[in-house]
DNA sequence: AGCTACTCCTGGTAGC
DNA sequence: TGCTACCAGGAGTAGC
């Protein structure tokens, strides 16, 4: 990217177009997007002073400003719906940042002197007169100092672009669980970065229930599944992700664009894509849930 | 093991 | 117009 956010666009996104409200919340694509769009921003550039807004954004540290400056940005990497920041210190390598954006996190660079707004949880002042700043009105995003990443991460699953998420696996996997695909596919230690989203698009896309036992999958089914969640979430990184009203951008400000590709999310009562039928709601593990009755078929019950 | 409910939060919307 | 109640939602946790 390189360009610089349009000062004129700071408002744009607190009063968002006409229409419903949605969240979109970050999964995979979209931080996959943020990390590369934010990469050229930060990586080799030093911290130079911190300011932290909302104190539990950082997991209550008090001494977090002084555990980061003058620490480097050498690496920035995701997995999973995670922004890992590697650090150094007089060239020495000196642990992480480690940010989840959760619902309304937003990450981006811009001028120091460039009103951050009411929401800007964290600001680190970089060498180039700039500023990385984690905005997030809900904050429920972190941005955790670490010495590993793995002291955040938890258990986490195969990422679902990698070689090692393959479809004998994904099936054998299935197979060993005995649970609805929806929650299943949302467990982060099952497959790691899904989210709300792009679970209903891909169960959309091999036409199964969001309460298919797991176990009840076949095989062709599965391996139908597993391409369906990679060409998803493909198809929406090269997007730059999905946005809504008001929440996800860019961190150049702008909206990604998978959202006019959805077929099932947020599509209740519109005509499904393949059949014509009515998109429906409902709610499956407290989760919105959006599937087409007709193509999505319900399981019998187990006998 | 796997489920449900609850917590964290706030902006927006529906209903009155 | 102005108020209140409710909702979404990722992830962690508690209880069954």
């Amino acid at each position: 990217m390189g360009c610089a956010p349009q000062p004129t666009a700071r408002g744009d996104w607190i009063a968002g177009p006409a229409g419903g409200y949605t969240d979109a919340v970050p999964e995979l694509p979209e931080v996959e997007t943020v990390a590369r769009l934010l990469r050229p921003d930060v990586v080799g550039r030093t911290i130079t002073g911190a300011r932290v807004g909302w104190r539990p954004t950082v997991g209550g540290s008090t001494g977090f400003a002084k555990s980061v400056v003058g620490r480097r940005i050498a690496v920035l990497w995701r997995r999973a719906k995670y922004l890992v920041f590697e650090l150094e210190h007089k060239a020495v390598p000196d642990g992480c940042l480690v940010a989840h954006l959760r619902m309304t996190g937003r990450m981006h660079v811009e001028p120091a002197d460039l009103d951050a707004g009411p929401w800007c949880r964290v600001a680190l002042a970089l060498d180039d007169g700039r500023e990385l700043r984690f905005v997030d009105p809900r904050k429920f995003g972190r941005v955790l100092r670490a010495r590993v990443p793995a002291d955040v991460f938890g258990d986490l699953g195969p990422e679902p672009l990698e070689d090692g998420f393959d479809p004998d696996g994904f099936f054998a996997a299935l197979a060993e669980r005995r649970r609805h695909l929806k929650p299943l596919l949302l467990d982060q230690t099952f497959v790691a970065g899904l989210g709300n989203i792009y679970v209903d698009e891909s169960l959309f896309q091999a036409r199964l229930h969001p309460l298919t036992p797991s176990d009840r999958v076949p095989r062709a089914k599965a391996v139908t599944l597993h391409g369906a969640i990679r060409s998803t979430l493909r198809a929406a990184i090269e997007r730059e992700g999905s946005s809504f009203d008001t929440f996800y951008r860019t961190p150049g400000g702008q909206p990604g664009s998978y959202q006019d590709q959805f077929l099932v999310y947020g599509r209740q009562g519109k005509p499904c894509p393949r059949c014509g039928g009515a998109i429906r709601r409902m709610v499956v593990g407290q989760r919105g849930t959006h599937l087409c009755p007709r193509c999505q078929p319900k399981p019998r019950s187990r006998a």
